[in-house]
DNA sequence: CCGCTTGTTCATTTTATATTGAACAAAATG
DNA sequence: CATTTTGTTCAATATAAAATGAACAAGCGG
């Protein structure tokens, strides 16, 4: 009956533990993930061993459905990755301690669609320029261009980033 | 009665200026700034004369309140000023049309803080890993070491951000 | 097979955020 | 000055987002 792995547990959190948490809390609230998610990753960096759904959700008092959708978010960044313990078939998840995994996935996830997006957007600008009757823009069509300019620009931050990272 | 100044207008939106609004609508959304702050800055980019909020309540259907709590939150970026207009006590707003001023505002006014704060979160950690029992937490240690080492890469990032705009 | 453990999904509830509009303050007008 | 116009503030409301928990699916273990 008593779990056979050493690291089920469910005392109170350690000060460290808050701290990492909280840090991490702030982190995906700037960059507009939900707090659970920042929560459980928190927990995982600050934990030594894997742990399991079930004792994110004791520790941290939030229920199976976030911790669970939590951890989906986390793996498919690769912030977060199962890891297999002898002797138990629950899920056992470790934190991917490079800082990166967090970032970089959340650009790649969910940063890179936007600018996708507004590509297009900035095509779709393009023709309609074209189709302004001639006189009496030059302004707007001075605008209209640097904002394209951006697009470039922006293309150029994204790598830099990633490099960053990487570095 | 009838207003001095030419620009006043309550048209529907043409196609073009729907386009800029949406594109700084989604741009607002992404760095979680309210719709209303990108309706605002989309209008007035893709305006030729300098708008009053009246012409900005009325053009884009939001309250009085909106306007100008949301040019507020533009003058506080630089990323909109007032321009005066001869004849006319309202205040004209025009957008800088330099996206940097939007961006820049953002960062050193939103992000700036949050990288701040997390700089004497760390400083924390620095203290409760000094206090940690010796022994048995060299993960942890190594881990808290690494966040440290963040702060760093952090830093270095926030200036290349700001270089790239000013380019 | 059958029951039990584990994990996911999704409708509901809760919580947080943005927008509104009425009340107010400030200042120009006549 | 009294009146009107313009802009701000903030409590109330509407809207959007996240957390919950019950229902379900998958698959071990006996």
């Amino acid at each position: 009956m008593t779990p056979v792995t050493p690291t089920a547990d469910d005392r109170a959190l350690a000060e460290t533990e808050k701290t990492v948490i909280e840090l991490f809390v702030r982190l995906s609230q700037v960059i507009g993930l939900q707090r659970s998610v920042g929560e459980i990753y928190g927990l995982l960096y600050a934990s030594e061993h894997p742990l399991t759904m079930d004792e994110l959700t004791r520790r941290l008092r939030i229920s199976k459905g976030s911790a669970s959708q939590g951890l989906k978010l986390l793996r498919s960044f690769g912030a977060v990755r199962s890891e297999y313990v002898h002797g138990d078939r629950r899920d056992h998840y470790v934190a991917e301690v490079e800082v990166r995994h967090l970032l970089g996935g959340f650009l790649r996830e969910r940063m890179q669609p936007h600018l996708a997006w507004g590509e297009s957007r900035l095509s779709e600008i393009d023709r309609l320029v074209a189709a302004l009757p001639g006189e009496n823009h030059a302004v707007l069509k001075d605008r209209l261009v640097r904002l394209k300019r951006w697009r470039t620009r922006g293309q150029r931050l994204l790598p830099m980033i990633l490099k960053l990272l990487r570095a």
